[in-house]
DNA sequence: CTACAACTACTATTTTTTTAGTATTTTTAT
DNA sequence: ATAAAAATACTAAAAAAATAGTAGTTGTAG
């Protein structure tokens, strides 16, 4: 999968919150100084020409949505942070997180009985998958 | 801080390994097709200027070592990458990692005990710090 | 001491990214 | 029905990134 430039990935993100959006959804959602129409227009095209979007006419506009998931894009971003900033070491990673947060051991620790239940959460929901 | 282009990025891993060196050293560690000597020569100028590496004359040849450390850096990716892909939340990370790799929750535990182990390393060998 | 290799400084080129204008079509409010 | 608003398609162009050539200097092996 090619990667996202940044003005890519800010659309990306805006196209994953709304899930689906035209190009004016799109634009009313950045800050001010708001892009240009057609720029986001073109911006949006290049996605679809690189596969991350696709988009469908709904009367006479344009409706785009994802073609490439959040979560599959953030595997991707994940694994490569993983890889070049922490030599592939989950455990590192916490352990940066901890170091830079000034958490202690019991503090890590509380972190990490809040993610169980997130994933116990998550069990309960979708039970027929392994965690 | 800006961000690193990926070209630039690459060549700021090397340096980071390296810890410093002429610029033969790091086309050297490329894999083949490596980039022109001139091709790097000229990244390392560009981030020169934009202040992510220093360079000093040694002899004749121009020696370089990175100005922002691998830590800083790693910092601004980490911070970005939880922020846009986990809300900010490191559970939610860590449960994308859980799930990633398919981990049960023993599994988990186990990977929290080598952080535990990591953290009381950094203790040893930092006691000053707090963690 | 000279030819070759290594290195630098400077410049140039190509590609990609970012941004947006213009012309045209479609919708909508009066 | 028509003027204004909204949308699109197409094109353009500026800016940034990636790549590398050339000319000239310095170091070095024989």
């Amino acid at each position: 999968m090619k990667t996202l430039t940044k003005a890519e990935e800010q659309i990306m993100q805006i196209l994953w919150k709304l899930k689906e959006a035209v190009v004016k959804q799109v634009v009313d959602e950045f800050e001010d100084p708001k892009p240009a129409y057609t720029t986001v227009a073109t911006v949006l095209k290049v996605l679809e020409k690189k596969g991350f979007v696709q988009s469908k006419k709904v009367g006479n506009v344009n409706l785009f949505f994802t073609e490439v998931s959040k979560q599959e894009y953030t595997k991707v971003q994940f694994s490569s942070l993983l890889k070049n900033y922490f030599n592939g070491s989950f455990p590192k990673m916490a352990t940066f997180f901890a170091k830079e947060n000034n958490l202690s051991l019991e503090e890590l620790e509380e972190i990490m009985k809040i993610t169980e239940e997130e994933i116990k959460k998550e069990k309960e929901e979708k039970p027929w998958k392994r965690y």
